[in-house]
DNA sequence: CACTAGATTTTCT
DNA sequence: GAAAATCTAGTGG
């Protein structure tokens, strides 16, 4: 029997960076509307640091778009873009200073036959997509179950030497900061979006 | 395989 | 009015 433990408020109190990587191999959770649960496993994640991070979307200071990053860690930052997708961050470190994470790919965790073959779950665009997450979901908590999207812990090691380090996608706008190795993912998962 | 253009709309300047 | 934390479909080698 395993018990589930859903990742506490505490867990994102903590600095981007590594929470980024802690957050590899652990699954995100969503219960959908038919009342079905489905478990993926975190397997690419894109930190976003602090008021100086060109690449974000707080270093032009607080705007109605981004005033959940500024706030309290664990709540769901979820924006639109490119006038077509949703992209899903959770909020991370103290408050006001911005700083979240981006989710960027998951991998099913059982068995997924019952799920559309059409789904796709490596991009950020995709998995907002198949798991129906919208701006509905910008700044409420994750480290709760009660609005059907949150995230356990591992279920087993995931040794460092698994962990790969690459510069975030989509963002060479960001003069020096578009090359900082604030990107995450499992080296063997066939479910990364880019390797 | 590499590269390019187009989709489509919110957000901020 | 331009750009955007993306993705797809198309072309060409």
């Amino acid at each position: 029997m395993i018990i589930m433990s859903v990742l506490p408020q505490s867990f994102y109190n903590n600095n981007t960076l590594k929470i980024a990587q802690a957050l590899l191999g652990c699954f995100l959770v969503r219960k959908f509307s038919d009342g079905k649960t489905r478990r993926f496993k975190i397997v690419e994640t894109e930190a976003y640091h602090g008021p100086l991070d060109r690449a974000s979307h707080a270093s032009r200071g607080r705007t109605p778009r981004n005033a959940v990053m500024f706030g309290e860690a664990g709540i769901i930052y979820v924006y639109f873009t490119y006038g077509m997708y949703n992209m899903l961050n959770v909020v991370t470190g103290p408050e006001n200073y911005p700083a979240a994470i981006l989710i960027r790919a998951v991998e099913p965790y059982v068995k997924c036959q019952r799920l559309n073959v059409k789904c796709r779950f490596d991009g950020p665009g995709r998995l907002t997509k198949a798991l129906k997450i919208d701006r509905a979901f910008n700044g409420l908590p994750i480290f709760k179950k009660k609005h059907g999207l949150w995230i356990e812990s591992r279920k087993e090691e995931l040794k460092p030497a698994r962990i790969a380090r690459a510069a975030r996608v989509g963002v060479d706008y960001a003069g020096a900061y578009k090359d900082k190795l604030w990107r995450f993912y499992i080296k063997d998962s066939g479910f990364v979006s880019r390797h």
